[in-house]
DNA sequence: CTAATTTCAGTCAAACTGACATAC
DNA sequence: CGTATGTCAGTTCGACTGAAATTA
């Protein structure tokens, strides 16, 4: 009796795109999280490198407003990130209330690190699609986040 | 001085599908809890029940495996569904080890709701894609999923 | 003996909130 | 004055682990 071991998800879940997204984002986390943890980063190091090296040096409330994270979470990651010497933070001499978070050398360097294991996990987390397959994933993801991004601001 | 208000984010992080799911995922996973949230549900109770449903009555392991959950927090979710009478866990006589977990009338007439709910909420997040868009960005996730899905097996 | 099931008691990362001090 | 910034302390939810007791 009861020799179902089929691991078969009900069609209510996997017909629903809200089901994909979050399981998808499970599989995508612990990707990241696992390539990123070998190397003893997370995913909150890059998102904050990443922002510092594309838009310059910020104080960290911009930071927050470019990685999508909560001010209190960026305070945490910069601490991290000073301690093995990726960011500094000095105080900014035309407003004192912040600081300026700016990329050291090795910060520099470990992003790029940081780049070459990311395009390795993307490669992974895509390997069952194809160059337009993938492109179009993109696409329609883009639009997805970016209005329910716009959504968030209003 | 530093007049940006953009939110934009990095280039470095839009362009990676990791990115992308995992912030789809914030957004549709809040959609999903305040819907449900708003009638006293969370995902894990349409989790359990839609596996009843669409599989049978079935032993708490067998629903783990079938909602992707870990037992542990199947044994919680099927508490509270059972404390508000929507399942039902009864011994299995055939393997003291086992309960049998079945929908009770007032679980199926919850579901239905439930499922109600759920449609309106999968409009709302697939708001800028029409119906074509829609059924592509669910084709190729379903296959990213059970690509993952299958590795993750083993 | 090994393996499966249920249960409990946790950890963890990321998202998220609230409060406070300071400076604009 | 109200608003922005940085910091700290916390909650929440889902994913995930470990161990113990029971039974196949």
């Amino acid at each position: 009796v009861d020799e179902q071991v089929s691991d078969e998800a009900p069609a209510r879940l996997t017909g629903a795109a809200s089901w994909l997204i979050t399981q998808t984002a499970v599989h995508a986390s612990r990707l990241v999280a696992d390539g990123f943890g070998a190397v003893g980063a997370r995913g909150h190091h890059y998102r904050i490198m990443a922002a510092v090296a594309e838009f310059g040096p910020a104080s960290q409330a911009t930071l927050a407003r470019h990685s999508g994270m909560y001010v209190s979470d960026v305070v945490a990651t910069i601490n991290e990130l000073a301690k093995d010497d990726y960011v500094s933070r000095s105080p900014d001499p035309g407003d004192r209330r912040r600081n300026i978070v700016a990329l050291t050398d090795a910060g520099r360097a470990r992003l790029r690190d940081l780049d070459a294991q990311l395009a390795r996990l993307q490669d992974e987390l895509l390997a069952p699609l194809d160059a337009d397959e993938r492109e179009q994933l993109t696409l329609l993801l883009g639009r997805l986040l970016d209005h329910h991004a716009a959504r968030a601001r209003a």
